[in-house]
DNA sequence: AAAGGAAGATGATTTGAATCATTTTCTTTG
DNA sequence: CAAAGAAAATGATTCAAATCATCTTCCTTT
């Protein structure tokens, strides 16, 4: 009985750090501490402004923020957290086409283009962000020019970033892409304090989903890149041991 | 002797057509009569003046007008002809990024990014393109919203085709992606008179480059279409016999 | 603490497409 | 026109990775 409680407190308090993790008080655009490739070029004025009529929202890991297909009606700035962006090919089998963490925003370009969003947007850990409407986002790029470079330059990297894996998916063997995958997770969201353990959890399948393959064949090649000493895994946590020889070994020097 | 002074002559005057069909006059941006995404809105004087500025140049069948890592300065504007625009992965194996003709701008991207070219353009037919100094477009940027805003949308839709087809080379046959890279010939330069002949010639080769496949790959898929009654292969020549299943069979009702 | 379900792991089998090899057909050019 | 080279076609073989099937481990929930 004893135990139980003690079981119990732990449980209620482990709950209550996640709630706590999620509840944080969003700061004003004026004081957010992200480097945000696009609302940087904003004044004092615009970002008050912006803030004064931003939404945000709290999403536990695995909710979606969007779905590919819905109608957009505004942006989202990811406050905290990492975010996942999905497409659905016609079999409905998964592709994940980017991440995202603090600081980066979704759903941008489908204001730009006037279409409805291009992929569906999930969150890998709980997160907080921020929503800034279409109206806003238009009248923030007519009037700043800054605000709309940044805008194109972002969109230009995407563009670069999308051909770039165009051109592995086709071009190289599942070796090499799951390698990618992984330097593309270290890139995006860097390592533990320890400088070697990948600061994202994801399962096989959405690795997978990522370097374009089935879990099985992730879950042997990561095994097979284990024995190689170039990762360590501990449960769903991926250390990179060897850096550049994993760099090397997606390279077709291989 | 005589037979022969015939064939020499033929074959002079099939020479001459080519030369007369590159060495055209270029208009001025004035008079182009090409619609242009993002030019179409600039004033008539911005018109004058990006064309008293530009430069052209005539472009054979197989030329290469920049090439991928080359420095950008400028962008390249279609006048006639058709391009495609490729780029190598590290096994050096080429692979159909986009196609463009007339009218459509290339090598904007880098100029927005500040990178280098990510692709390389090659003329597929004999092509006549106008050349923009970069400083000109980012005046052009910079002073006309119109033309800005008209840049992001194409980018925005560049970035569309490139996710979606990243999709398709992950998840899709071999057969679907060839049957996709002809329906993209098709939405991209249309039919010729009589409305079921693709209006472009590629090799084999060129068609696996694009479908991300290899040639005998490619040229056996294209003979079973063509068993199949959805296509007719005559030379390099592609006729569309049912467009109808043709879309159906690539997407995963197949 | 136990049950149930999800995720991970592993083996066996199949298969689509690449690769290699050769032949045939077109195109170019001297 | 004939030779040479390029592109297309076809067959045989190999192989990487998907698929199918089963089992184990981990996590959640009651």
């Amino acid at each position: 009985m004893f135990l139980f409680n003690i079981f119990n407190l732990y449980h209620s308090f482990k709950k209550y750090k996640a709630m706590k993790k999620v509840k944080n008080i969003i700061p004003s655009c004026l004081d957010c501490q992200n480097k945000n490739k696009v609302f940087c070029a904003m004044s004092t004025e615009e970002k008050a402004e912006v803030s004064r009529e931003k939404g945000h929202n709290f999403y536990k890991k695995g909710q979606t923020i969007f779905y590919e297909g819905n109608h957009s009606n505004g942006l989202y700035c990811i406050h905290s957290g990492k975010v996942s962006l999905t497409k659905l090919g016609d079999d409905g089998k998964r592709q994940v086409v980017r991440f995202a963490k603090e600081g980066e925003i979704l759903g941008y370009r489908s204001l730009i283009s006037g279409d409805s969003y291009q992929a569906t947007a999930t969150a890998i850990e709980d997160c907080t962000i921020c929503f800034v409407q279409k109206e806003k986002f238009n009248e923030l790029i007519a009037t700043n020019a800054g605000v709309a470079v940044n805008s194109m330059q972002l969109l230009a990297s995407d563009l670069r970033n999308a051909e770039n894996k165009l051109i592995s998916i086709a071009q190289k063997s599942v070796k090499e892409r799951i390698i990618e995958s992984i330097l593309l997770l270290q890139e995006t969201f860097g390592f533990e304090n320890d400088g070697e353990t990948l600061d994202v959890t994801l399962s096989r399948a959405e690795i997978a989903d990522t370097a374009g393959t089935t879990t099985e064949t992730t879950i042997r090649t990561l095994a097979k890149l284990s024995d190689e000493n170039l990762i360590n895994l501990v449960g769903k946590k991926i250390k990179i041991l060897n850096l550049g020889e994993l760099k090397k070994a997606c390279s077709v020097l291989d």
